[in-house]
DNA sequence: TCCTCTGATCAAGAGAAATTGATGTGTCGT
DNA sequence: ACGACACATCAATTTCTCTTGATCAGAGGA
C-alpha cells in the first residue's frame, strides 16, 4: 500500500490524495494515542495493548490503518511485531501544511473580487 | 464550534481531540480543493461553486465541516459570504506534527524493551 | 411589498469506516 | 508433534459521513 511517493514531491499543494489519506489516518483519537506511544520509538504490539482496554482486533485494525497510510512501519521479530513511526510520511504532511498560509490573508483587506458586486 | 483553543497550547502532544478534528476536516479531497482555492486569500462562496459541479448544498456542507473544525472563517457581506483560511488552526496542527519524530527512532536499534523476551 | 438571489439547513438514502467476537496463521517452548 | 502465545483477518453489526433534493432565512432590488 504505497501511500507516500518518496521521490515525488511535485509543487506544494499537489498530492491532495496522499494528504487526504494521511489525514484520514490521523483523524481518529485511538490512532493518535498509538502515535503518542510510538513517539519515543519502536514499540511492540503487546506494549500498546493496554491502550485499548478490551479489543485486540481493534488495535490491529487501527495499526493496519496507520500502516496502510504509510504512517507507521512494522518489523517482525520472532512472534512479536514492533511498530514505529515513519518520518517520511510526516514530512509529506508537514510540507503540505507549510504550503498553506500562516498569516491572515494577503495583508490589508480580503476582497479578491467577488463573483459580482 | 470552538475547535482550536488559542491560548491553550499545553505540552506538544496534548490536544489530541483538536488534532483529530482538524485532521478529519482535512481528510477529504473536496475540502482540500476548497483550501487550495483559499490559499491565495478570501473567496466568496459563489467563486467556489464551480469547484463542485452540481451540488450547492454539498459545498455548503463541506464549508461547514471546515468551519466547525476551525480551519476556515466566514465573513458575511451583504448577501454574500466570504471564507478564508484560519492560520491559527494550521499552526496547531503544525505544532503537533513538529512534536512527532522527524528522524527514524532513537538512533541505533529500536528495542525499547518488549513486553517479555 | 413582492420577487429574486445567496447561502444555510433539513431529511432521506447510499456508502465507508469502526467495533466486536470468532477464526486463522505463524512462532516458540516442551 | 502438540499446545500456548502474539497478532492478523474475517464476518456481522453498528455508527458515521457524504450526497442529493427540498425547503428555509436573510439581503437586496424593483
Amino acid at each position: 500500500m504505497i501511500a507516500v511517493h518518496p521521490g515525488k514531491r511535485a509543487r506544494p499543494g499537489a498530492n491532495t490524495a496522499a494528504v487526504a489519506r494521511l489525514c484520514h489516518a490521523l483523524s481518529d483519537e485511538t490512532r493518535l494515542a498509538i502515535l503518542e506511544r510510538l513517539r519515543g520509538g519502536e514499540q511492540c504490539v503487546c506494549n500498546l495493548a493496554d491502550l485499548l482496554s478490551a479489543g485486540q482486533s481493534r488495535l490491529s485494525f487501527h495499526l493496519k490503518t496507520l500502516r496502510d497510510a504509510g504512517l507507521v512501519v512494522d518489523r517482525r521479530d520472532g512472534r512479536w511485531v514492533h511498530y514505529s513511526i515513519n518520518p517520511a510520511a510526516l514530512s509529506l504532511l508537514r510540507d503540505y501544511l507549510e504550503s498553506l498560509p500562516s498569516a491572515p490573508g494577503p495583508a490589508g483587506k480580503g476582497e479578491a473580487g467577488c463573483c459580482r458586486k
